[in-house]
DNA sequence: AAGTTCACTGTAATCGTTTACAATAGCAAC
DNA sequence: GTTGCTATTGTAAACGATTACAGTGAACTT
């Protein structure tokens, strides 16, 4: 281990010199800063970070600790805050709290010991106590996930209005009874139900079919639960999924059911992925601009930063509906008897 | 900041004896720990890692270093690593180089100055310096990308091999005239091409159209090239394609030409996806053992952590054809005139 | 009773930086 | 020649932990 210590003494100056040079501050003559420029490079010198980082009481890393690293929904957002960080000189670690609550209270714990000067977090659930704990201490912005704590930076989508423009859709193509696969773990999930309902009442209808997860589903969730609606005696006409993962097991069982989109069954989902895009007919889905909302998120924790006593501010961002084949106008048949 | 020192001062003991107490080790009357026990609680201390990890010269995190956070492998495989190490105890930060090796090397630089414990990587190219330079330094274990020192532990495909078998599977199918879309940036893909040849040649067959991306190639990069591909005057009869985000691309041309799979075309590529089950037919892929990839190089680096002087290893794992219906035999037609 | 051993506890050095403060020197002004 | 200023440099104290070492009694041997 090369230290600053080495550099001073090949240079033939005191350890503050070069620190001085490698601060970039002014105060130092140039024929020292050479000299030191030169032991540096001789010696291959890279400055410890954990020694500055505990002397000087900050840091240049963020923590970014989304709650599924696996849903394209957090990669993309992921993507668009560490271009934004980046750019402003940070260095951006990712965690994956896997939807385990005990698993991001580690990883924030390891963030705060880590000292980041930054974080951006999805809470796997409201738990108002993590935040009084740590929160405060950190300039934090949260993602996509309401709090209750009002005194927290966030990104979010107006998820009620999203869904509830989803099932509009669906209601005016003519499907009555809609089934809803509902992810109630985190409070995007419960909000999207809100809207849901809301579009159904709107019309005179009543919800049908709804499965609820408390855990926080995948594929294969998605899919069984599917399979269990399918049986129902009243299969339902169309089914909305509040997750692109449920989403996806959702098609997965029609498909094993042998049922065809959106004649037998229609579909309507959160997300624009891969999948949906490609599926014959396509998903329609409410997008989300992923990009936008990191690139917010980041953007919010940079100032925050930079003004730790600024009033926090809630940015809310609009989905988009798009609008593909898995959701046509019902064609013919008794518009639900159900 | 609540440091040691207030927890020594409220429990009236010295520093040394609560330190002792935090690490659990043996030596400290059972009146004294509980009275520091009770401090630290009182007080909710939480030690300060940056400051442990300086004095101890060792931390307990773990850098993995993907090449492309949106590529589904890497999320998967992250998955893996993830859950080996935090079973080991460790906190993983993740880092995207985004297959641009100045962030590769921004992140490589920011690892060794946080003094992480170890290191999980896939190197966007095979620069050689960058080995020389730091992992040499740090326990590390390479990634999904071959490189040429061999003083490092790895974790493989037999890229060759999958993409040989890919190939003779539609040979074998009755396709002929068979195009690849490539990513030339990185081993993996130059390998896989080693394979895709190595199949035609054995059945006297040569390349047909092939289009090489010598930049990390993008789902958009996939379509505009297949676009290509599909204008030519002798279209192939099928599509190889090096990985999944090329492969997306590809059906996406095909699908916006408004060809029939595997009718007009076939098609066959890399990484289990959802889109690959879900879409009709399915494409056929080879099936990466993401998990497995991500636990043995989360083991191989904990062995290495231990044991520093180690030689290295090199694990090489297969890859699993999984056929669907994107290659099925082709039915009629003579059997590749060109 | 003196010497040994043992268990416990504290003192202080250390990790690699930054930075407040002191020291020195050069120069101009008086 | 003394004073005061500025610019440059060094000294040494932090930052918050760990840990080698020394010190203190109590218990046990002989």
């Amino acid at each position: 281990m090369v230290s600053i210590k080495d550099v001073a003494e090949l240079a033939g100056v005191s350890t503050a010199t070069v620190s001085r040079v490698l601060s970039g501050k002014a105060g130092v003559s140039a024929a020292l800063r050479a000299q030191v420029e030169e032991a540096i490079k001789a010696l291959d010198y890279r400055p410890n970070l954990v020694a500055r980082t505990l002397r000087a009481q900050q840091s240049v890393t963020v923590g970014l600790i989304v709650s599924d690293i696996c849903n394209p929904f957090f990669t993309d957002v992921s993507r668009a805050v560490e271009d934004t960080l980046y750019a402003a000189g940070y260095t951006v670690f990712f965690c994956n709290a896997d939807e385990n609550p005990e698993k991001e209270r580690l990883y924030l714990e390891a963030m705060h010991a880590q000292k980041v000067a930054g974080l951006i977090y999805s809470p796997t659930r409201q738990q108002t106590e993590n935040f009084e704990a740590l929160e405060i201490l950190i300039p934090t912005v949260i993602l996509d996930r309401a709090v209750p704590s009002a005194a927290v930076d966030m990104v979010l989508i107006d998820n009620e209005d999203a869904a509830y423009r989803l099932t509009r859709h669906l209601i005016e193509n003519g499907y009555r009874r809609i089934g809803v696969l509902l992810g109630a773990a985190s409070t995007t999930g419960r909000e999207r139900y809100k809207g849901y309902e809301r579009a159904l009442q709107e019309y005179g209808l009543s919800p049908a079919q709804q499965l609820v997860f408390y855990q926080p589903p995948r594929v294969e969730d998605g899919r069984s639960a599917t399979m269990q609606l399918l049986e129902s005696p009243v299969r339902p006409e169309a089914i909305v999924t509040t997750n692109s993962l449920l989403g996806a097991g959702a098609l997965l069982a029609i498909r094993e059911r042998g049922l065809r989109v959106p004649e037998d069954i229609a579909l309507a989902s959160f997300d624009e992925t891969l999948w949906a895009r490609l599926v014959e007919p396509g998903v329609t889905i409410i997008a989300q601009p992923t990009y936008e909302i990191g690139k917010t998120a980041a953007e919010l924790l940079l100032q925050r930063i930079q003004d730790p006593e600024r009033p926090a501010r809630k940015v809310i961002l609009q989905g988009q509906l798009v609008i593909r084949g898995s959701s046509a106008p019902r064609a013919a048949g008794p518009p639900g008897k159900g």
